[in-house]
Order: structure tokens, then sequence, then C-alpha cells
DNA sequence: CGGAGCATGGAGAGCGCTTTCCGAAGTGTT
DNA sequence: AACACTTCGGAAAGCGCTCTCCATGCTCCG
């Protein structure tokens, strides 16, 4: 027996469970087992309150539903900075940056779906951190993507010690049991290695990012490995901080200590960008006098003057393997820690 | 006198307020008056109450807290999108474009240090327009910062009517009495076209972006009219969306439908660099045979080549003034509806 | 010296929801 | 027809916190 009657409104405030069930004829436990689909309740009651439910324009609270099911539909994504970078401009360069966007991307084609949303949180300093932790223990978000930035994060051991369910994207620098995913960042180096030796290149240097972090280290160590393979015992190599302009003054220098360089394998692609700006300005032509391979094949990548070759980083699968891995983990407490290894390939364009 | 002692563990739960209050010796609302620094406490107590905190390891939850105050301390980040994109490609592509990257960078520079935090939502359907604003009513998020992607988005609407303290990055494309931040993009297209005709441009063009969006269609009007005032009552014009692919075959029709050009303003950066591509593709030289003028003043701007000449568009701070709009709307509710509208400024590059 | 006035801390009522625990009713078995 | 067993709805106990209300004890003034 449908009650179809006209809006109830219940005053001022918002109208609780407790209106509906009112409303409804039933009690509020019972109002609450239809809202939330729980089995065993008669059709009837089941009608009567989905009718209640419309003509009070009841909508559940979600904070007072999270408080007890310990529950709250978000997943935050942290990014651990370390505390010399607490101000503006370099998060705001962060930001910016297509790796951050790509990596939200990737995170919301999954967690859109499944109709989680995505909390930012960026800390800084060690007070932070432990704020952060101390919240996440309270639920305050069901579980965390980390990207992790510093050289030796404490963040990822103090997750795992919290018992916060947490993924990290990039693996830890620290060795630490928590569920990441990766890309074989050694493996795609070497093929951009193999590319540029192939191609006949005959000193070919390359443009590092900062040392301290994994991603970065590991494509020196694969470059490096590789490079010695092919019988150069020894590349020049000059860091940079991930930024155009770091690259550009990286490829300066480069160019000033090894004027006969003829190719030269940059970590990013936004320093790649840098780097064919300098080349450019020093008359050397692409790929012509010098090969230059990217990484990350980032919307920069085609959108540079000649196309860079570069490694692909498949950023967006890495980032919504890495919600699933999370979803998972939050489901089951038990899951085993297990990480997920992406494989590079490389792109062909003009720059090499 | 403070009670030195060592730790003091609950069990296998978190220490609650409760268990701070037990420790101390006071009673619950006392230790919530010293935590939240009420006035009128006993500075013995005090000491008593912080001491508990220590030795418990307590951490306020923020939930029940949020509960009770019906403060969350978080914002939200409503990106509303039409239906038709509801699937992953565009929106993949919108969080690389540099302009959502830019936009969380200005709101983050503002909100974490006022220790708000941000979440992100994505509204397709109306469902989940109908579903965010219930959510929102609840209090889920103190306030949202909505970025309108489609034309004509009821969502702003929604939102004041529903009474939630809101600003949009952008104006609304319907007049609706929402706080809201936005660039003079008429200013800056009419500054694109003084640059192009100033430098003697016969034949000047434009790639525009989607009709109805407003910051498209105002920079749309505002090039026109400045065009027109500069004796060129009508200009070629090709439309794209925003992407750098759009932005190539549009420069591809304008160069077959008047191989003459010589000048064109392209709404942004992105698509900028497509017609750029496009322009090299067809081997006309650039600034030499055509000028290029792009929008936003992007990262992507200094990585092209040549560099792009650009309307600048601060989005860094515009979307930190909306975070300040949105966060004194929130503290308070009578506050009138106000704009803030920036102005754009000429950067001067290779391209024009 | 008595009572008005104030500073202070405790008891307890919620915030809105889920879920356990029960009793009442319905179903099937011997 | 009596029993065990299942199904179903309601009462009520929280989740962890804030904050109003009230009782207490003290100061101060006439």
């Amino acid at each position: 027996m449908t009650t179809t009657g006209g809006r109830v409104p219940v005053g001022e405030r918002l109208p609780t469970l407790e209106d509906v069930a009112r409303v409804a004829g039933v009690s509020r436990a019972t109002a609450s087992r239809v809202i939330n689909g729980i089995r065993n309740v008669d059709p009837q009651l089941h009608e009567l309150v989905w009718d209640a439910v419309g003509r009070t324009g009841y909508v559940p609270n979600r904070l007072a539903r999270s408080l007890v099911t310990r529950r709250t539909g978000t997943i935050a994504l942290v990014v651990s900075d370390s505390e010399s970078h607490d101000d503006d401009p370099f998060m705001s360069r962060f930001f910016a940056d297509p790796y951050f966007g790509r990596v939200v991307g990737g995170l919301m084609s999954v967690l859109r779906t499944a109709g989680i949303q995505l909390a930012l949180q960026i800390v800084g300093t060690e007070e932070q951190r432990t704020r952060l932790v101390g919240d996440l223990r309270h639920g305050q978000a069901d579980g965390v993507v980390v990207l992790s930035l510093p050289g030796h994060d404490p963040l990822p051991r103090m997750l795992t010690d919290a018992g916060v369910p947490a993924v990290m994207i990039g693996r830890p620098a620290d060795p630490v049991p928590i569920n990441y995913v990766d890309l074989a960042n050694d493996t795609g180096a070497a093929l951009a290695a193999d590319h540029l030796v192939g191609r006949g290149c005959r000193l070919v240097g390359m443009i590092a990012g900062p040392a301290d972090v994994p991603a970065s280290s590991d494509r020196i160590a694969g470059f490096r490995r590789s490079m010695a393979r092919h019988g150069h015992a020894w590349v020049p190599q000059v860091s940079g901080n991930f930024t155009q302009e770091s690259g550009e003054s990286a490829m300066r220098t480069l160019l000033t200590d090894h004027p006969e360089i003829d190719g030269v394998f940059v970590a990013n692609d936004l320093m790649a960008l840098g780097a064919l700006l300098a080349l450019r300005d020093a008359g050397r032509e692409v790929p012509g006098d010098v090969a230059v391979v990217g990484f990350d094949d980032s919307s920069a990548a085609t959108a540079a003057n000649p196309a860079l070759t570069t490694v692909r980083h498949p950023l967006e699968d890495m980032a919504a393997e890495a919600a699933r891995l999370l979803m998972a983990r939050i489901d089951d407490p038990a899951m085993r820690v297990s990480s997920v290894i992406y494989e590079p390939s490389l792109v062909r364009r003009q720059s090499a």
C-alpha cells in the first residue's frame, strides 16, 4: 500500500532517518534496514519506507553513518614532501607537472565508479605526518595512496606501523612492508640506452633526477648498466630536479663539458624539453647532431619540437592499479603485501 | 602537579576523550574544554589533561567532532562535467591538462596553511549532482569550489538553492547568484588582437574553444570586438575543444581555407601547441610567416618551440582567491555574493 | 556576617546513524 | 496439536564528541 502523499517538510532542519521512520510508520531500525538494502524486510514496508524517503527528501548523513560503520568512502591521496619544500613555489610546480594530474586521473577513473571520493593531503613536516597518521587511524579515510617525494621518507613506515591500508606509487626508498605499484625504471632506462647506442651514438650523456629518489636512482642504474653492456664503461651525467629549467641548465653543462656529445638520455620529459631548448640555443640539431630520449611519455613529449622519443610510463594505469590494490586491501585486511611492476616501452618519435 | 607517568594503553581500541578524562581524573567535559582551548579552566587541570593526552596518545576523532560541530575542515573541489563525457578519455585528458593542476596548486596554497583539506569530486550525471548537493547540505564539506565544464550547468543553481557555500572558478554561464573568480577573458583576447594587428598582420584567424563555455565565448567576443575596432570586420574562426590535437586540426583547416593567413589567436596554449605543429608541417615559419598568440601562459607556453607569446592567466592566484572567498563565506553566511575579476596581460615571447 | 555574583567542573543530552539483542509471529515437523 | 526453528520488526545501546545546563564553592560588597 503506497501512501502517495505530497512532500512532508520537517521544519528547518534536514530530514533524518527518524523522520523517515515516523512518516513511514515504522521504527528507525527498519527504515535503516530498507535504506541499506539489508535482507529480510517485508516488501510492503520496503515500499512504505522508500515512499517516505521520497516525500521527506531524505538523504543519509554520511558523517553519522561513517562514525558507526567506520567506513568513510574516502581515500586520501597523500603527497609527502620533505620539510625543506614547505614553501609554495615547489609545490605549485609539482601540481602543474603532468605527473600529478596523471596520477589523479588514473585514481579517479577507478574510484569514481566505486563511488569513492579522493581527499588530497599534503604533508611536509614531521608534525603534519604524525597528525595525518593519527587521523587515519581514526578512519578519517579508508586508506591512502602515497606519493612520496623525498628520498628517505618516514611516512610509509609510520603508515604500516599504524596499520593503515596504504599503497605507494613508486617503491619506497627504504625497505618497508608496504604495497606499491611501480615501473621497471631500470628496464626503461636500458631501453633508452639500447636505442641511443643502436642508432650509432658515440658519446651519450645522461641528465638524471635527484639521486635519492628511487625512481631516479633506478633509472640511473639501469642506464649505466645497459651502457656498460654496450661497452660504454662511463657516461657523463648531470643531475636536475625534474623541472624544465633544471633540464635546460643540465644540458648546457653537459654541452660545455663534453662538446662532442651526440646523444642524451633525460630522466623525464620535462627536463628533456629543457634540454631541447638548450640544444637549439647551442645550435645543435636534434636528432641530427644530438639524439634525445626522454622518460614518461607525458603530454610534453608530443608537444615538443621535435617530438620526443621517450620511455612510456603508464602512470594512469599504475595509479588505477594502485586504487584497485588499495580497495582490495581495505576489503581484506589480511591481504598480503604486494607490489605490481609495470613494464615500460620505448615510444619512437623524432628526437632520437 | 604534573602526574608524569608512563604511557597508558587502553586496550585494542584507540584512546577516546573518555580515556583521557579518566586518566586525568576529570570529566569528559573538562577534558574537551582543555583540548579545544575553551576559556576558564584551572591551570592545574589544564596541565593534568594535556599530560593525560600525551600518556594515552589521544588524537581527537575528526568524524565525531564534525558530527556535532557541523564543521568538517574539508572543502570540496567539484569538477562538473556534462553527461556525455562520462567515459574516461575526456576526464583523463582534463586531469593531465595543466589547468587542473594549477587550480589545485592555487587552492592548496591557501587551504594548506588553514589546515583544510581538499576533497575531489567529479559529477557527470544529474543523479550524481543531486547526490552531491544532498551530501553537501549535510555538511559533508564546509563549502565547494566549482569547476564547471559544460556550457549550461545546473549545478551552480542547485548549490545556491541548497544554501551551500560555493565559489566558482570562471563565471557561470547562466545568471546565478553565486560567488566567482574570473579572468577578464575579453580583455585578454583584445590584448592578443592588438598585438597581432600591431605587428602588422593582415589576415588573422582565431582558433576558439567550445562556444558554450563562458571563458571561451568571452574570448571570442573580446577578440572579435577588438579586431573590428582595428578595421577587421570579420575574422576566420575555427573551433576546437582545448586539446592539442584539436588545435592542430583547426590550424590545418584555417590554413586550407585561408592560405594567406599571417596571424592566429588561439584560445589556449595547448591548442596553440597543436597549431604550431600544423604550421611547421605546412612549412610556415613562426612568427615569420604566421604569428601565433596563445592564451593561459601555462607551462606549455615556455615548452613550445618557438616559445609562445600568450595571454597570462593567473590561475593559481585566482584559485587561491577562490579559496579565500570561500573561507570567508563559510565563516560569514551572510556575506553578499561577490566576484573577483583578474586582469590578464600579454606575455611576449617568440611566436608573435 | 549574609547573600548576590561569578568562576569552575560535572552530568547528561544530544549529533544521526547502524546493529545487536529480543520478543512476536509465522512455518514446518513429528 | 505441540514443539523447534526461522523470519521479521522494534527497542535501545552505542560510535566519540561538544556544549548546555546546573550544582558547587568561592569572592566580594553592603
